[in-house]
DNA sequence: CTTCAGGAGTTACCTTGGTAACTACCTAGC
DNA sequence: GCTAGGTAGTTACCAAGGTAACTCCTGAAG
């Protein structure tokens, strides 16, 4: 992806939107909230440095992460010009943020003067579209077993490895599936019984 | 909504692209498969006439219907423009259906020339986006009881009543929130012994 | 060095809900 | 009128996994 949104404007365009208020730019510290859920969307916003989830928190407080974006990635991209512009999940800054945020009219002159700048908002917009497609079909009314190989099968692909590196903790894969930590510790635990894996800290092993 | 997408374009416009081979029209039979999952998205696609829905089938057959779309709304729209260009999910046409299909690069000459088609088009896109996010908010990971609450606080709103009209049948309702039949059948009579609700074929009344 | 917090593994207990096997309608076609 | 197919309701059985209450380990702060 690499920053293909602001790369296709040039410096001057944003000195000029800088300079006339229509770009802006936030910072938010670790854990804090840039969204809540429910909050009117009114801006397209860039993160230019830092990391955000995006977590659906249910009553019982119980926490899933739908979403990581990091720097070049856009929020409230699919917002903007829906009918119902709220945010419909909570988004928390994992490290500290900066995001440039961008207002609606001007985004649409934007769209017009730069075709390579539409290229790419279409572009991040539908990527983001795929994700919640791919949550559904990964992860929604499956066993801990499904989406535990479906996780390990994907990885697979992309480390191209049967050693597969887990880059987040237990407890952050738990809630990227959408299970409690210790029903995936056990369905782990089984399938390394079962001589399916083997797995520490930092890896799970897919054994032929 | 109302033909927002087709309506922007006047008649000449439509007229020279079916005429050119960039517009062309095709037709499905009720039941029939319009796009399979995995299937290449090469085109946008605006339905004319009939019912489509959007299903997941899991490897054991169960089918969760996550959006129904007719007349005027799009197929696609979100895939054109993604890394990963492929129907993620099955699509079946639920009554006879015709389909409109627009050569992708085509649709960019649309987007300069006119902009009330790109502000169409973006406004679908989004709030195709959001029927995810909704799904995953309203029936991802809860228990049944939750999922049942969920649409009945929804629809009520909707409905602006207690007794609300369940314009589909018990069992299309069951695929719609992802549960079985009989599960959904148990839970209403749950609910109903717990005086919490009284239901028959066609509505459901909640008892404040 | 000590303390404390957070990640991680384990397990008994129990709720949720999927499965399967019924029954009872209702409607369309013969 | 009779039959076949589709929708609904019911329930015994059982597997999956959430909950809670532990323990162990590690790393950072004091």
């Amino acid at each position: 992806m690499q920053s293909t949104l602001m790369h296709s404007l040039s410096r001057d365009e944003i000195a000029r939107c800088l300079s006339d208020g229509s770009f802006f730019a936030a910072s938010y510290g670790k854990n804090s909230v840039v969204h809540f859920d429910g909050e009117i969307c009114s801006n397209l916003e860039i993160i230019l440095s830092g990391k955000v989830v995006v977590q659906r928190i249910d009553e019982s407080g119980n926490l899933m992460v739908i979403a990581e974006f990091i720097s070049d990635d856009i929020l409230g991209g699919n917002l903007l010009f829906s009918k119902n512009p709220h945010y419909p999940m909570t988004i928390t800054a994992m490290l500290p943020t900066t995001i440039l945020k961008i207002k609606k009219d001007r985004l649409f002159a934007l769209f017009s003067d730069n075709q390579a700048f539409l290229k790419s908002f279409l572009s991040l917009i539908s990527d983001h579209a795929t994700i919640l497609g791919d949550r559904i079909k990964h992860y929604v009314n499956r066993t801990i077993r499904e989406s535990i190989t479906s996780f390990l099968e994907y990885e697979r692909k992309q480390q191209n490895s049967n050693r597969i590196k887990i880059s987040m903790s237990k407890k952050a894969l738990a809630e990227k599936i959408g299970v409690q930590r210790t029903s995936l510790s056990r369905e782990l635990a089984k399938m390394r019984n079962q001589g399916l894996i083997t797995f520490d800290a930092d890896f799970i092993e897919i054994i032929e």
